[in-house]
DNA sequence: TATAATGGTTACAAAAGTATAACTATTACT
DNA sequence: AGTAATAGTTATACTTTTGTAACCATTATA
């Protein structure tokens, strides 16, 4: 019976995918410079705090290469430093500056008003309601942002 | 108060963002030859049955040039037809194939699968709640998708 | 010490999404 | 009838994403 359950969960969040992307990449193109690959390493790195390259292609299931342009890019902003791993030379830290915080809140500041533009036409849900999904999308989310990293699979 | 929990709504889905695009493209190009694309016009035909091609854009927010293309490979492959429309000769509806139908569905159970090979982590949700959650997810998707196609903006 | 494994970068290629202009055909408007 | 607006296509250019192979540096292992 849970299996039915989370069936469904996949496919309504399948469903709102597009919703979502363009309430993401289109002010991000017009009011920025970051990729929306971007904003899911800096998402990543706000929430689980420092990481390394390899761990950041993990949380978000990218290649290395692909992590490597993004960080370089966000380097640039200066939106993350890179730090040497006193314990593993090979390891590169990556950890969002202040700068980096600071903007990428306020840009998602402004994502968050787009999407709301679409989402507050949804007035036929009640206010609990709203607040009961919101709190079971944050529980999900921790869930998954919490995985085990080692449990992932890119980076062979 | 209503407008803080739909901040907190639009933030977790950005954040989901990646591991929901990942199960989606990842086995569509292994195991098929639709691209994301493709499956969320399916997935509009098949909420709101027949549309024009001008309708598709608005549902999705893509431009109309861009849902020529994708219109176009669905038809190669005989997922969906061309109907002129009897009342506007310059409206060209696009609906569902049954072959199209068939493996839209296949598909999708494909992209469920990886998708809940993931969310099955969450093992700290009770039953209830990912019950709830499912449920509200639903009833957002459908007011999203029922909404009045003359609010959109594609198309000039 | 020799070998394998890991972390990261570089380079390249290809797929997908995005945006815009120009164009035809049809309909609506005055 | 003449003009504007709409529906759709074609063409083009660009950005982002994705994948892979080759490579170096470092660490782990046998």
């Amino acid at each position: 019976m849970t299996k039915l359950k989370v069936d469904i969960i996949a496919e309504n969040l399948m469903a709102i995918h597009p919703l979502l992307y363009k309430s993401i990449s289109k002010p991000l193109r017009t009011k920025s410079s970051i990729t929306p690959g971007g904003m899911f390493v800096m998402e990543s790195l706000k929430r689980r705090g420092m990481l390394s390259m390899s761990d950041i292609g993990k949380c978000l299931s990218m290649p290395k290469p692909h992590i490597t342009v993004i960080v370089d890019k966000l380097i640039d902003e200066g939106y993350v430093v890179r730090q040497n791993d006193p314990k593993d030379r090979r390891i590169i830290n990556i950890s969002l500056t202040d700068k980096g915080l600071i903007d990428f809140e306020e840009i998602k500041e402004t994502l968050s008003l787009t999407l709301k533009s679409k989402l507050v036409l949804l007035s036929g849900l009640q206010q609990e309601q709203l607040l009961t999904a919101s709190q079971l999308l944050r529980e999900i989310l921790i869930s998954v942002l919490t995985i085990d990293l080692e449990t992932s699979s890119h980076g062979k």
